[in-house]
DNA sequence: GGGAAAGCCCCCCGAAAGAGGGGATTGCAG
DNA sequence: CTGCAATCCCCTCTTTCGGGGGGCTTTCCC
């Protein structure tokens, strides 16, 4: 704690469409003499233009968000500041889009469900140049290499809407059977019994929206 | 502001799993003087345990939560002490749990995503006796009746398991015919085309668990 | 250049699902 | 007592699913 004081401080960002969580992590902050909250913002556009206007040190960002979500505003902010150092905040452990955060190149990834000081943590240790990445997530994340391509993606997400095979060919304007082959392909990857399981299996790791 | 502030404060507890949340909650608290955390739970179990033993003038209870969740734990509380006066707070909208809660008695009922100032509204109105529903919520929930009976729920977890017809009824106990009546039953609550768009909706509206 | 992975397409066939009917029993509320 | 909702059971028929094979390009990476 008796580090140098007079460094000037972690300058943080964070975007989250909860009032009442921000109001938390503000909180949490504002304890904390060397760490500043400079700006807050609840989507992916505040998130990108926030970023483009303030540069803070660290964003902290969730990936569930309304308008542009949380992956897209971090492809697009990396794209464009490939230093910009991103600690994304989740809900789910079993979340897929885990995988593609970490791939898309943040910093770190916490759960909601962490407590004041893995945040604390999981901030310095990224502003010093490190990483921080929640086990439970890591866990999940490749344990399960659970993801879809984005054709499969497609071809699920009509199937939770309730359309049959040949409904969704119709609608992807492809063969019937070449729907059935995708689907084959979803089964084996998600481990699933058959679509109704995958379906499930695919929202429990937020693979697909319904 | 400038009302009697003599009064006892209002006592609340707050039960929900996610630290940074109840961070913000109590940062919220903190600046109110009317307001008095006695009590911070992160499950069911601690919700009735924290209200035998304080007796809040105001339970805030989040529904999703690990071990007992937030329904069945709020029917507990009330049918011991049904003078109970508890405000809910969930994530979803669309949370089909939402008209389970206010039916089960429910003070109030309130999304994560709600300002801070909602939040010590409806606290004050629950207090003064009166009710707090979102309204998002309200609209949600009376707009969709869709609800299962406990037997329904039971079969399409375990369709939403990969479960086929024949299995489910080894599993329960049934004859399959008797399961293929209960999907029929499901399908034309939900409005579902086949059992994989019937789990998608089930678990939009939070009728079933994954 | 070789291989892997995504994207497409085709066959057969048995098992499962879903639509359509028909019942029965409870138990609770009006 | 009557109606209704929930729980349970049975039948037939057609469609769909999913498993098992087999292909073909293109793209991207080593």
């Amino acid at each position: 704690m008796e580090t140098s004081e007079f460094e000037s401080p972690i300058r943080i960002a964070v975007v989250d469409d909860h009032p009442l969580l921000r109001d938390g992590i503000i909180a949490v902050f504002a304890t904390q003499p060397d760490l500043e909250l400079i700006a807050v913002g609840e989507d992916g556009e505040a998130a990108i233009r926030i970023y483009r206007e303030k540069r803070p040190d660290i964003l902290l960002l969730d990936l569930q968000m309304p308008n542009v979500d949380g992956v897209e505003a971090m492809t697009r902010i990396l794209s464009e500041f490939p230093e910009a150092r991103i600690l994304v905040l989740t809900t789910y452990s079993g979340d897929g889009r885990a995988t593609q955060a970490i791939k898309a190149g943040a910093s770190g990834y916490l759960l909601k469900n962490s407590l004041r000081t893995e945040l604390l943590d999981a901030i310095r240790s990224i502003h010093r140049g490190g990483t921080h990445f929640d086990r439970q997530v890591f866990g999940a994340a490749d344990r399960e290499a659970k993801r879809l391509t984005a054709r499969e993606s497609d071809v699920l997400e009509l199937a939770a809407a309730g359309n049959s095979n040949k409904q969704i060919a119709a609608r992807l304007s492809l063969s019937e059977d070449t729907v059935k082959g995708y689907m084959k392909a979803i089964f084996a990857r998600l481990g699933a019994m058959d679509r109704t399981h995958a379906v499930a299996i695919a929202v429990r790791n937020g693979l697909i929206e319904l």
